[in-house]
DNA sequence: AATGAATGAGGATTCATTCAT
DNA sequence: AATGAATGAATCCTCATTCAT
């Protein structure tokens, strides 16, 4: 499997995808019927068999295709760097960078009900997040151990609010009918928040 | 509509009652169908729409259930206390004791795919999600003022993070398939760690 | 079975038989439901099965009345009178006053696919609707005789004739909207219409 | 909408919308189900659903090839004519050809109860019905004008009374289960009728 | 690479009807 | 005389999927 150049809107089988993802991500996946994505595309119903196995198929190559983004643009933000703060807050800018520029796909993931996912499916998640969690947390001990932050935080729950927060934050904007999912005002907050809280600490 | 006495299990109206919101949380919404629902409780489908104008009346009244019982639980923590901490403790306390009281509208609640929820549920649930956030709001505010917690964090966000931080906790221990979804010990550690960050904050 | 007194309104039977007429005659026989009667009585659906045994014996009922209603009309204008247009008119001016008089078994006749009905009571609409083409036809047979009416005409086919173009008035008005099914002036211009046909021939 | 060759039987759509005029014919639209005349046919269900969007397009199909091929003989015969006994007599005769050359559609037209159908193929049939009769009119009234049938009848009336015996004849038929709806020898009692009544008049 | 036609299984919902009370 | 609760069978319709072309 490849990923599709997600801006080549002549292939067939991308433009196939793209509205997969719209429609799943407006409807969630179960509400939206195959007849639906074909009509959107414009094309027959055994087309879209052609290019995808089934809707499962479907589904979890969107799904590989937002991980291997999510994970692209993390492995760049996770190297080792001279200043922690900056690597933190681009971290955090990261993610609204990825709201902005694939917005389909960030409602969708915070769409998507995790749990009544295929097996093998919601695996291949569980196991992306977790390494996400693992890799930052690591990097969370190391600004511990240099002192860049407050090291008496347990790391596993400093990642556990810092994505919270976040999250807590897209969804309330989705909720609340914002246009922007993370605004640039909104990582602003969100970084002097973190700074009174974790690198701004009392020794 | 009354909501039904949950614990009266030999009334036929609260058995599909019960039934549904296991099913629901297990397997999301629309993956459950009446008959499923039906089978579960050993009645006939005509005997669910005698109960229930149909699926989406079910569901809203599953959901205005949780939303009382949760409004419930947050109105009384909210009351005016000396000690603003003990109130905090006792606030992220509560989660847990819901997630611990009522582990399938947790997973109920964690597993709605709100974005597909039919309008006037969404609104009735951002309604009642909008309500607690301007009540927790208001109870930071006092505290700031108060000096109990670092006055120079943003409300909005102390918000965010605090909510996000405890659902991170619990969605991360649903997908690890954690037996309890907030353990005494999760608690804890959740109290230390605001205590640094926001408690404990340099004057 | 005795015909209920169709004026009696605190008889619930009364009223069952009255609502269904009314809701039959507005949406036909299978468009209407068990329940919908009910609502509209203001009982419950134990108590029309207590009156009458199933549907079908509540329409054959209903059926029954409007011909025991007519039957007894047509026989008192049957009965050997001294001037023949008078008594055409009275019988012409019967319909009227029947459409007139009981609004909802009028259109409840017209409105009843008759092919549709179930065999028995189809079959004693049948013998009905015979039985009246034969008292009228001996009718025709002895005016023509008697030199009242053209004598060249086919008697059946006057029978035809005579009820057609009345029938075709009364579901045109229907059609067409009309408040009254038949009009006084509708009435008159039938006479005046049968006068020149008929009784105003050339010998 | 194209109409289907009603001849071309193995074209699965004309299957289908043969087996349902006579279903309906038989036992009216509500009470025939979906799956009979999929039965009848021989196609599962959603082949049905593939050809026509719901139970009521296919009734509103059935219903407008039934007026198109009644307006394309009407119109025929409404052309201007020397001689308007000619073409009154062709009238009539149209109505026992349909009769014997769509069945079918014959008793699917009177067994149609017409007050209970969808409100918009009901308007679609009124205006049908409302055009014929005014054409029918402007015949009647010419042929007043010009003498040949009696000037003092009411035209509307003539109309009715016409309409009106033929569709009584019919009925009586169907009710009295003649193999003909319309035999060679009605048609003559018919016209002999109204020579008798219009043609041959008192001056 | 794409399609028109077809399908079996299942969806939610409503029906007429009947108990026990 | 009336009802609340329950039912089995039927309703229309949509689903994901597949074949032959």
């Amino acid at each position: 499997m490849s990923f599709p150049d997600i801006n080549n809107e002549s292939d067939t089988r991308t433009r196939i995808f793209l509205a997969a993802a719209e429609l799943f991500s407006n409807y969630g996946y179960n509400r939206v019927s195959i007849r639906q994505i074909c009509e959107k595309v414009g094309v027959g119903k055994p087309t879209l068999y052609y290019y995808f196995q089934d809707k499962e198929t479907l589904l979890a190559e969107l799904l590989r295709f937002s991980f291997s983004v999510s994970r692209e643009m993390l492995r760049k933000l996770l190297e080792p760097a001279a200043n922690f703060r900056e690597q933190f807050k681009a971290l955090v800018g990261m993610r609204a960078l990825f709201a902005r520029k694939y917005p389909h796909f960030m409602r969708f993931f915070f769409g998507m009900n995790i749990f009544t996912l295929p097996e093998s499916i919601r695996e291949e998640m569980v196991e992306h997040l977790q390494w996400a969690h693992r890799e930052l947390e690591k990097l969370f001990v190391a600004a511990q151990r240099s002192g860049e932050i407050n090291p008496r935080l347990n790391p596993a729950l400093l990642n556990h609010a810092v994505l919270g927060a976040m999250n807590q934050m897209l969804i309330w904007n989705i909720l609340t009918d914002r246009k922007q999912l993370m605004s640039g005002n909104d990582g602003r907050l969100l970084m002097e928040f973190w700074d009174e809280c974790i690198f701004n600490y009392p020794h």
